[in-house]
DNA sequence: CCTTGTTTTAAACAACTGTTTAAATTGATT
DNA sequence: AATCAATTTAAACAGTTGTTTAAAACAAGG
């Protein structure tokens, strides 16, 4: 029962690794043994399929993106810095991790696909109390009339998609990859703006 | 040689909805030819292989998404109200082929995935003389001074990644797909509102 | 009706898929 | 040293993959 110490854990790292760069469907379990210098068949002893093996990276993916997005919400500070030091979080996540937000929408795109949790994920960001506060700066007038759908949406798409379409991008714009990052950083500044600008009313702006 | 009219077509034809559908690795040739109602071996006898077939596809579902893109580029409309017509017809394209931009993003983000000749697109785009417009515009003091990789880059996250995200965004916020279509409706609003905003100084709002 | 070239078919190809088996190896306990 | 379970291995499983083959069906002109 000391599983998760050496063989289990190499297999799982390599997974990781693995589906990460190649989604599920793009990768094969001897791809992922290899990846690991162990043999195939200790896949499905230690994980019972490769489906399996799957559902275990891709959940603790997901727990790891979340934790780090609702952070700040629990804190005293005023709703708009929140919303800031939100997508500030978020961004050196992606920086740190870019490859995850397609990675997850690969995988809700695919037929049969994972089944998530939802209850769970919200109810942590519920508990926060963020959605009451954003309900109240509305009635307040303090922040711009807008459904909750609509925020995150605004935020995550001004957040995931520059990291997720980079290869894209970079095709399209006919740049180099370091080009692009060095424009991502910049791209930062132009998002935090917008969004904070269009959310809240009569900022002093400066 | 009366090819493209019944049995390639109809090969094409599915393979284009099974190729949106499932992606390019997410599929076989059976189950294109059943689509098509046709023999496994006539994918190989009237495209050479898998690959080229799928080839043909993307190039052309860029194309269309790019002509949809460029319509209104050649007028003599305010830059702002071209800008507005722009991101209309871009979310128009989107509410039409919703699975055209995880489609792409996709393909891109594949290994060995299809190169783009990048070189024609965005000459076609650059010959309409846009992007000497938005650089006067912003010597001028109307336009925010501001990347033309960031304008693009704000324009398609916020027009692409709702329709790419949809079953994400339904599950993680519990919402039923009809439902989201609605607030997609509102979203083009939001963000038309939100980006010329931000593009534009000065602007007299009303 | 036979010949010609094109189209369609079923079958086979080798390579690869996820998974299982059964034997070999290991490592600790008695 | 012998026993026992846990681990690792090579090999095989049955099914699928993209692609090819060779024969059959078709259409049209002579």
């Amino acid at each position: 029962m000391k599983r998760d110490l050496s063989t289990a854990a190499k297999i799982k790292e390599a997974a990781k690794n693995v589906f990460l760069l190649k989604g599920f469907s793009g990768c094969s379990s001897r791809e992922i043994a290899n990846a690991a210098g162990e043999n195939v068949a200790l896949v499905n002893y230690y994980f019972r399929s490769k489906g399996k093996l799957f559902e275990q990276i891709f959940q603790s993916v997901m727990e790891e993106s979340l934790s780090t997005m609702i952070a700040e919400f629990g804190s005293d500070l005023p709703l708009k810095e929140k919303m800031r030091i939100f997508i500030k979080n978020e961004y050196a996540f992606l920086k740190k991790h870019p490859e995850i937000p397609f990675f997850i929408l690969n995988e809700m795109n695919r037929e049969d696909g994972f089944v998530l949790d939802t209850k769970v994920i919200m109810t942590k960001i519920s508990e926060t109390g963020i959605f009451e506060e954003m309900m109240q700066a509305q009635k307040d007038g303090t922040m711009r009339e807008i459904s909750l759908v609509g925020i995150i949406t605004l935020i995550m798409s001004n957040c995931q998609f520059p990291f997720m379409a980079k290869n894209l991008m970079c095709q399209l714009l006919d740049i180099n990859k370091e080009n692009y990052s060095q424009n991502l950083e910049e791209h930062e500044k132009y998002i935090t703006d917008m969004l904070l600008d269009y959310f809240f009313i009569n900022n002093t702006n400066k």
